[in-house]
RNA sequence: GACCCCAUCGUCUAGCCUGGUCAGGACACGAGCUUUUCAAGCUCGCGACGCGGGUUCAAAUCCCGCUGGGGUCGCCA
């Protein structure tokens, strides 16, 4: 039986590297028939926190990356003591005041890596390792041994930064009798200049994404890229399918930087994909759940104006910031932009276009387009040269959907009030 | 510093295992088409096997060295 484990610390929220190393866990006890087991490694009083543990738990629920089985590290403390005191009944550790420490061998100590292949360690360097500190906890290799052993853990796919406490673990194991696992290290995510992804360079925690409105399932698509590939020159690819071709031997041994353009790129094409009405849906519950602008704005208004905005939004918060003069009753044109588009003269043709849309009984995007054209036609002008001045005086930027179609998800109202008001001003 | 891992376009990657295809795709970038603008879409372009030695008729692919990058050296996880 094929089980894998993903075992978080709580003491912060779930780092995108630590969700991508979730995901190969998750996609490789899919594709195996296997079991994915889910294990918080709170052992550290200290830093660990109930608020993160839910919130990991919200994010690996939010990708998509459901679990078999859960597990604290706190509710199984008893568990490690009695290992440590068979340990210490064997002869193979001892004590120094309270704490447990375990003897190490000087011997050499190979590995077979699923990604990487034989990795040979010295462990003349090894230390005795400290199993069970003074307060009565275990440390991290102890209880992870443990755990994993008790777990019946087929593979550990895990960071690469733990390649170098496999021999110590290794040796943990050994003392107690444990069958030794399969191990498959993953090559670490970097940020986009090489470095360790930080804070400081960007988003590292995947409700940071949530909430600059990229899709779960761009997300993931885009993270099992990073040191995979599904084969034939594909991208896009759903977690279903991407299941199917997963295997640990195609794993990339180097490490990836991280681009937030090409993860941006990722979800525009996903939202391009989408239905209009159920991305809206997702859209509105994404302005209220931020409290954003529009998230009174009713349901069928939000649909027409996604469906103005899909091709042309790469992120929902994208989104928020272009559609802004859609919520707002008032709009506010920046200077530079009012003296390139509505300082030409065109009063008498904002005058005569507001009077004609005023008086529409039917307004749509037909019949506004026509009384557009018929002001253009009759004061000899081009269209472009009312197109683009009237698109700054309803949304005050220059650049955007369609003219007509604008006019007519504005609305007669706020389309009329505003051509008023751009020659008034 | 010691130990370990890694190395194909700026970035993500295919190819490497089982040497022999103009080293393929994607993001970004540039040009064009389309167009009321911006996107989207389509077409084209730019652009890489880190260096040096081997092995071989033949090396991105196998071996060694160098250089460069990364990771780990806690009673943190």
């Amino acid at each position: 039986m094929i089980k894998v484990r993903f075992a978080p610390s709580p003491t912060g929220y779930l780092h995108v590297g630590g969700a991508r190393t979730a995901l190969f866990n998750w996609m490789y006890a899919k594709a195996q028939g296997g079991k994915f087991v889910l294990r918080i490694e709170n052992t550290d009083l200290e830093r660990s926190k109930p608020e993160y543990v839910d919130s990991i738990l919200e994010s690996m629920k939010w990708l998509g990356l459901t679990w078999d089985e859960l597990y604290r590290q706190s509710d199984r403390f008893d568990i490690y003591r009695e290992h440590a005191e068979k340990l210490l009944a064997e002869g193979k550790a001892y004590k120094e005041g309270d704490a447990v420490i375990l003897n190490m061998p000087k011997e050499e100590i190979k590995i077979y890596d699923l990604i990487r292949g034989e990795i040979v360690f010295d462990s003349d360097a090894l230390k005795d390792q400290v199993l069970m500190k003074s307060d009565g906890s275990p440390t991290y290799s102890f209880a992870c041994v443990v755990d994993d052993a008790l777990m019946e853990i087929s593979h550990v796919i895990r960071g690469e930064d733990h390649i170098p406490n496999t021999p110590k673990q290794i040796v943990i194991y050994q003392s107690l009798g444990f069958a030794i696992p399969k191990y498959a290290h993953l090559p670490l995510i970097m940020d986009a200049e090489g470095g360790r992804m930080s804070k400081r360079t960007g988003a590292v925690a995947v409700n940071e994404y949530e909430s600059m409105g990229i899709l779960s399932e761009a997300l993931v698509n885009y993270l099992m890229l990073l040191g995979w590939s599904p084969g034939n020159n594909q991208e896009i690819i759903s977690l279903k399918k991407a299941v199917t071709k997963f295997s640990i031997k195609k794993i990339n041994k180097a490490a990836a930087a991280f681009s937030l353009e090409k993860l941006k790129w990722m979800n525009g094409q996903y939202i391009k994909q989408m239905d209009t009405a159920p991305l809206a849906e997702q859209v509105a519950a994404f302005l209220k759940a931020q409290d954003l602008d529009g998230k009174e704005c009713d349901q069928n208004k939000i649909k027409e104006i996604v469906g103005l905005y899909k091709s042309r939004m790469t992120t929902f918060v994208e989104f928020c910031e272009r559609t802004k003069y859609f919520f707002r009753d008032e709009i506010e044109i920046v200077p530079s932009m009012r003296d390139k588009f509505l300082s030409k003269g065109q009063e008498q043709a904002f005058h005569i276009l507001q009077e004609r849309l005023g008086r529409l009984d039917e307004y749509n995007m037909e019949t506004a387009e026509k009384a557009f054209r018929d002001v253009v036609q009759e004061l000899e002008m081009k269209a472009s040269d009312l197109v683009h001045p009237v698109r700054v005086a309803l949304t005050g930027q220059d650049v955007g959907p369609g003219l007509f179609e604008t006019m007519a998800v504005l609305g007669k109202e706020k389309t009329v009030a505003r051509l008023r008001n751009a020659v008034q001003n």
